[in-house]
DNA sequence: GACAACATACCAACTGGTTGGTATGCTATT
DNA sequence: AATAGCATACCAACCAGTTGGTATGTTGTC
């Protein structure tokens, strides 16, 4: 057959991970299952990697990459003022709970929630992932901090944490429900908790993108 | 042996679903940690339960049992003030978080992640038991807007469970980095967030309770 | 530019430990 | 003696990982 036909065969078997691991978790995700999303056999899956716990953390990682690059191209980075970002990206995250559960919920919170005292590499993966994106909101928040409120008593890293523990906590809400509308009014709630520390003014109910909930 | 000890065997055996499913989630529980936890043997097990899905099924409403009788008795009910019950809730849960990552993470929680693609009857259980929570906390939210806030463009509904959200995926965050810190820093975030909603004023910094964070 | 030497990518078939579940028997209580 | 509450012994399916092999590149050498 074909010899280096680019290595995106990797990909495409970090891609199965995702699929496969949003929609049953790490512990029910079976390499037979990657190998059926990819058309691989098992010789092939591990080929590419050593084991089950070493393509997890495989896919830990790429989703970091992957993610980190989806969001760096966000249009919410356009806003010169750092409050409009910090809102920006809070509406993004709202605006993409899109389609089924699986699509829109976080590889790396639903691993390490199976992982975290069985397998420490992939809990330290999804860790990584998580804080790794928190830090990239904190900038912006930091930066809103020192404009609109020096003084108060909250650090931005644990409001970047605090809004990626709201986005998880509402997976998992979504989950429960089936669906993204619980999850988008968690996010609302989010949204008006920022606002409130910024003292800035909410757009109220007659706006066009803020129902009351 | 003995032959009716009580049927407290169920109980334990229930127990033990509270402990590994906290640990590991439930694709990684094997019914053999369960029989090794309780010192039965498979026979045993499969005597009380159906199967391992069943098993599930019941550990989910025997968590909602315990759970609602646990929170029943807590202190913070003592306030007359609904907004005084609230955010004694929200204070409630912060002071649980002791002891080891599994002590104080949420049975259903952990269960409805792996499950809900999965285990319809798991995840309707999960689903049952958070929703029943939250609908506790919603009366006292409900009262303390007729208070204070009657105008506001929120739902108690909407807030009782983005509270649950919020505690959700504080242990999130707590799994990812091993230890109650951070997920208490996000139920401090909650509490300033209702504080906020219902202007009512914060501690400050220098109270007992609350520190920067 | 031809060719040996080697590496990469993958497949088909197999293995052995694991795991949910069962069939049956024993024992104490009612 | 009937039944609840277990234990013992066992099975069939499952599943991560292995083995041996083939086909296709790549690289260095003359």
């Amino acid at each position: 057959m074909n010899a280096t036909p680019r290595a995106d065969t990797r990909q495409k078997l970090l891609g199965a991970a995702f699929k496969v691991i949003r929609e049953k978790g790490y512990a029910a995700m079976r390499v037979d299952d990657i190998c059926a999303e990819t058309g691989l056999t098992k010789g092939g899956f591990f080929h590419h990697f050593k084991g089950k716990e070493d393509f997890a953390v495989a896919a830990a990682h790429h989703w970091s990459d992957v993610t980190s690059g989806f969001f760096a191209t966000a249009p919410y980075h356009r806003h010169a003022d750092p409050l409009d970002r910090v809102l920006g990206y809070i509406d993004f995250r709202k605006e993409i709970l899109q389609g089924e559960v699986p699509e829109f919920t976080c590889l790396v919170g639903t691993m390490v929630q199976e992982a975290y005292g069985t397998n420490p590499a992939i809990r330290a993966a999804c860790d990584a992932s998580i804080s790794g994106h928190a830090a990239v909101i904190e900038k912006d928040i930091s930066e809103a901090k020192k404009l609109y409120a020096a003084d108060a008593h909250w650090s931005p890293a644990s409001l970047a944490l605090h809004t990626q523990a709201v986005i998880q906590g509402a997976f998992i809400l979504a989950k429960a429900k089936q669906g993204p509308e619980i999850a988008a009014q968690s996010i609302d709630h989010l949204r008006r908790y920022v606002e409130l520390l910024f003292n800035r003014d909410s757009p109220g109910r007659n706006s066009d993108d803020h129902r009351d909930i």
